[in-house]
RNA sequence: CGGGGCGUAGCGCAGCCUGGUAUAGCGCACCUGCCUUGGGAGCAGGGGGUCGGAGGUUCAAAUCCUCUCGCCCCGACCA
């Protein structure tokens, strides 16, 4: 491709709306344009980018035995009412009538349609597994569009559904589904962790997502590099660190004005560890407190788990019924259900007295109040590992892809069942699995750039080879490079040649922005004495080479 | 949805607080010419703006007030 017939529209200042590094230089060496909050165009590098990871995602996908299809964006309610999820889905959804009033949707997720499908067209064990998958547009009223292409209301994805008989065949589905996302991200050049993750209400039993450290990342990972524990903080389990055993006898102290962990214990210089804090929630009508060390943040995602939905209690809800204001609450003598992070059972603390202005110091759990122990705390840098006791680190990463075991959520109410080998009608077991190919592209910028931009791994970059005519009118100079440029494309190597009447500086920077991995740089001087240079974008260095020899150099190397 | 910020030329910004400089400014980009050609050159000339929109205050509004739309960031949400 000729620089000159291509739309690549750079950009020498940082558009002030971004923030992200894969955002930034996204639009910076143009590959993107925004048309609105979460709303992308992109442009021919952007669309060169996602069509190689498409087409790696399919030969991986393929390669597990799965089938492409293609399913409609527009949705009918009707599939959505089935499950239930047309009511349970809040705005999230984007929904529209069409001309005959009948209401629709935009597909968020297809495994309604995927249910639908099956429902109509398998009957018998024989037909058992399928996996069947897409790469379509999913459509989102997200609140927060963000970050660039990381969170946007209409995005690209490859979505598999596995069909099976059994649990058996749905394990077997899930692990070729593991296997070819691994392959995927590593052929990507991603930097990435499995994790356990919360299957939420997309329901069923187990699920993983491949997340991509990166900064820019919204999730957050508990990983420990001895034993390999690695979850999603939101069900993540930790051990905090540990506390000193304190002879503290139980005795009321003035604490004035001070309410909050921190100030009490900064008045008292003790470490906030040594505390308990108490949280007053409602669950439905009924109130219950939640206790976590001072330290340690609460997590609402496991008590969910634990009581339901909740929220927490208003200020004078506090007061009615405890007797006391927020600051001052503790967990004696109370008569409401009490819920503690099981890291509170050891140890002696200080909690509030339930009476103004004052903190009992010396409180023994079991003794001194009585709870249900239950791991209810955000795990965090420095706590250690549930199963090898090693140190956890908590690292921000960039959700790349998932897997959900979904078992008969969806067949049941879709009514798609088969025939077993008894002729007993089962409902069949499914599975979903996503990737997101744009999340892959920017979580590859994310991993490797410099000052000067983006630093492709070959397997994605928008070409293999970018020639670089310094001087378009040295006519030396465009008839070599024209003879490479047509030699490489001859052995089917994808090449950028930058044809612009340009300065070489504009070219250089402009090369590095984009960055194609290799370049060949075709300046005048090297030129007469027969030589070119090819430079690798990520290390920088260039090698001189003779003209003659370039062409076999470069297929070696691409 | 709560909190904060920002909308002035294609991009990045100044001007706004404290209204008035007859044509609203700067850098980059763009067009023409000359010159230059190994890291975003130089000189000269030029084009491009309903100051996000609507209403209001005023002799006078980019500037003050009200409403509204859009975008970004933090949080909540995220099937």
């Amino acid at each position: 491709m000729r620089y000159s017939k291509i739309l690549i529209p750079t950009l020498k200042e940082t558009p002030a709306e971004a923030e992200a590094i894969s955002h930034i230089l996204m639009l910076r060496a143009g590959y993107i344009r925004q048309l609105a909050a979460g709303l992308y165009i992109y442009l021919p590098l952007g669309l060169k980018v996602i069509e190689k990871i498409n087409k790696i995602i399919r030969e991986e996908m393929n390669a597990i035995g799965a089938q492409e299809i293609t399913m409609p964006a527009l949705h009918p309610s009707e599939v959505w009412q089935e499950t239930g999820r047309w009511y349970e889905i809040g705005d999230e959804m984007f929904r529209l009538k069409d001309r005959g009033g009948r209401d629709m949707c935009l597909g968020m997720t297809h495994e309604e349609i995927i249910a639908w499908l099956a429902s109509k067209e398998i009957r018998s064990y024989k037909e058992l597994p399928q996996i069947w998958y897409q790469i379509q547009i999913k459509l989102r009223d997200e609140a927060r569009p963000k970050s660039g292409v990381l969170r946007t209301r209409e995005f690209l994805m490859k979505d598999s559904y596995s069909l099976d008989a059994d649990e058996e065949g749905l394990q077997k589905s899930y692990e070729l589904h593991a296997d070819a996302y691994h392959k995927i991200f590593t052929r990507c050049g991603l930097k990435y962790y499995m994790v356990e993750s919360d299957p939420g209400m997309m329901g069923g039993a187990r699920s993983h997502e491949f997340m991509a450290p990166s900064q820019s990342g919204e999730d957050e990972v508990a990983i420990c590099d001895k034993c390999g524990y690695s979850a999603n903080v939101e069900l993540a389990c930790s051990i905090p660190e540990g506390i000193d055993e304190k002879n503290w006898l139980l005795e009321e102290v003035y604490t004035p004005d001070k309410r909050t962990v921190q100030e009490v214990s900064d008045f008292l210089k003790i470490d906030s560890k040594y505390f308990i804090k108490s949280i007053l929630l409602i669950s439905g009508e009924i109130p219950v407190l939640a206790l976590v060390r001072g330290d340690q943040e609460l997590h609402e995602k496991k008590l969910t788990k634990i009581i339901g939905k909740h929220r927490t209690a208003h200020k004078e809800e506090v007061k009615d019924i405890l007797g006391i204001e927020a600051g001052f609450i503790g967990p004696m003598n109370h008569k409401i259900r009490i819920i503690a992070d099981s890291c509170l059972k050891e140890g002696v603390y200080i909690s509030g007295a339930n009476k103004p202005h004052y903190h009992v110091k010396g409180i023994k759990p079991d003794k001194d109040f009585v709870a249900e122990w239950f791991d209810i705390h955000v795990a965090k840098e420095g706590d250690f590992c549930t199963r090898c006791k090693s140190p956890l680190r908590i690292e921000k990463v960039i959700e790349i892809g998932n897997i959900f075991m979904l078992d008969t959520k969806y067949s049941l109410p879709m009514k798609a069942f088969y025939l077993d080998k008894n002729g007993k009608e089962r409902p069949i077991i499914m599975g979903s699995y996503g990737i997101g190919p744009a999340r892959i592209a920017a979580a590859v910028i994310e991993q490797n750039n410099d000052k000067d931009g983006i630093i492709w791994p070959k397997s994605i970059a928008p070409f293999d080879v970018e020639i670089l005519p310094l001087n378009m009118k040295d006519s030396k100079t465009v008839e070599v490079s024209d003879q490479l440029y047509n030699d490489l494309l001859k052995e089917g190597i994808d090449v950028l040649i930058d044809d612009r009447e340009e300065r070489a500086g504009v070219k250089f920077k402009d090369a590095d922005l984009i960055g194609i991995p290799i370049h060949i740089i075709i300046g005048e001087k090297n030129l007469r004495e027969g030589f070119v240079e090819i430079k690798d974008r990520r290390i920088k260095e260039t090698v001189k080479i003779k003209v003659s020899e370039v062409t076999e150099r470069v297929k070696i190397t691409v």
